[in-house]
DNA sequence: ACGTCCTTGATAGTTAGACT
DNA sequence: AGTCTAACTATCAAGGACGT
């Protein structure tokens, strides 16, 4: 599920208080760039199959590609501080800024665990910019815009220190290429969809795509799109009522086996027995 | 960085059938 | 009727080797 962020004018940048509830939601993602700050509470974190236990003081970098969803401890809920803000915010800037959120997921840790001076450092900053942001006060926008330039440098230095640079040109260029190609799936994943026409719209041969892909999100072409597809049918099927057919039908199934197949393979149940507990648990 | 070619393995799609 | 799976074949993606 893609959410949209609506930015003021002159200011592509918010801040949200925010407790995610106690059950697993879908996943999802959007193109604002987002950094977390764990308040208070307890839960985890779940980045595509890796998942963090969240204790406050916790900081998490999120790119936008990459699916994650939050959860609260039922016992003790956590409470998050999330900024979002647009890659254009960069333009002027330097561009090794946006680095750090320009990432393989299977190799990179989206947590700076609570009680390193970085992350102490950075919990500190987001008060300020919370503040920055509630009070509005005169050049309030130059100050969150200067202490976001200070949190994207504190998350380069934190990951950027043991990268080369040569290394890391190369990741952006890999990403800056393959960004139409996340864009088109994200939008036409209901539609049949094969690697040739990625490589097309990309400009490059179905091998070239294939290994670009892996190579920039650590992901092939298609556990990417069935993965869309598949966070697609947890949203119907928790949010609809649908059959199951249909509902596999909506997503760019072109038949139920691959569906059912797929869905356990990903979720862990079949589709019907998601809906129930989902259903059980919200009641 | 990119393309071509190749093999291997995975997945899509079909069909048939069990189960509720 | 709707949900789900097993067994099957055809097709496509993955990934390596190698050339430019």
């Amino acid at each position: 599920m893609e959410i949209f962020y609506e930015f003021e004018k002159d200011m592509p940048f918010l801040i949200e208080d925010w407790t995610p509830i106690s059950m697993v939601e879908t996943f999802h993602w959007h193109t604002p760039l987002e950094i977390g700050y764990c308040v208070s509470g307890q839960g985890w974190f779940y980045f595509g199959d890796k998942k963090y236990r969240v204790q406050p003081g916790d900081v998490f970098v999120v790119n936008n590609m990459e699916r994650h969803i939050a959860q609260s401890d039922p016992e003790d809920p956590s409470r998050y501080l999330f900024i979002f803000f647009d890659p254009s915010i960069m333009d002027q800037m330097d561009k090794e800024l946006l680095l750090p959120f320009i990432y393989n997921p299977a190799q990179f840790s989206n947590q700076i665990p609570a009680g390193t001076r970085i992350a102490d450092e950075l919990g500190a900053l987001f008060l300020q910019f919370q503040q920055e942001y509630n009070e509005r006060s005169v050049g309030c926008k130059s100050m969150m815009r200067g202490i976001l330039l200070q949190i994207c440098s504190l998350l380069l230095r934190h990951y950027g220190n043991n990268t080369p640079r040569k290394e890391m040109n190369r990741v952006f260029n890999s990403y800056n290429k393959l960004q139409p190609a996340l864009s088109l799936m994200k939008e036409q994943f209901r539609e049949p969809l094969e690697l040739e026409h990625i490589a097309d719209l990309l400009r490059l041969s179905p091998s070239r795509a294939r290994h670009l892909f892996k190579e920039t999100i650590g992901e092939g072409f298609k556990e990417y799109l069935t993965h869309l597809r598949i966070n697609e049918a947890k949203r119907l099927l928790i949010t609809s009522d649908l059959p199951v057919l249909d509902i596999c039908l909506q997503c760019g199934f072109q038949s139920q086996t691959p569906f059912y197949r797929s869905f356990r393979h990903i979720v862990g149940v079949s589709p019907q027995q998601y809906r129930d507990q989902v259903t059980e648990m919200s009641v």
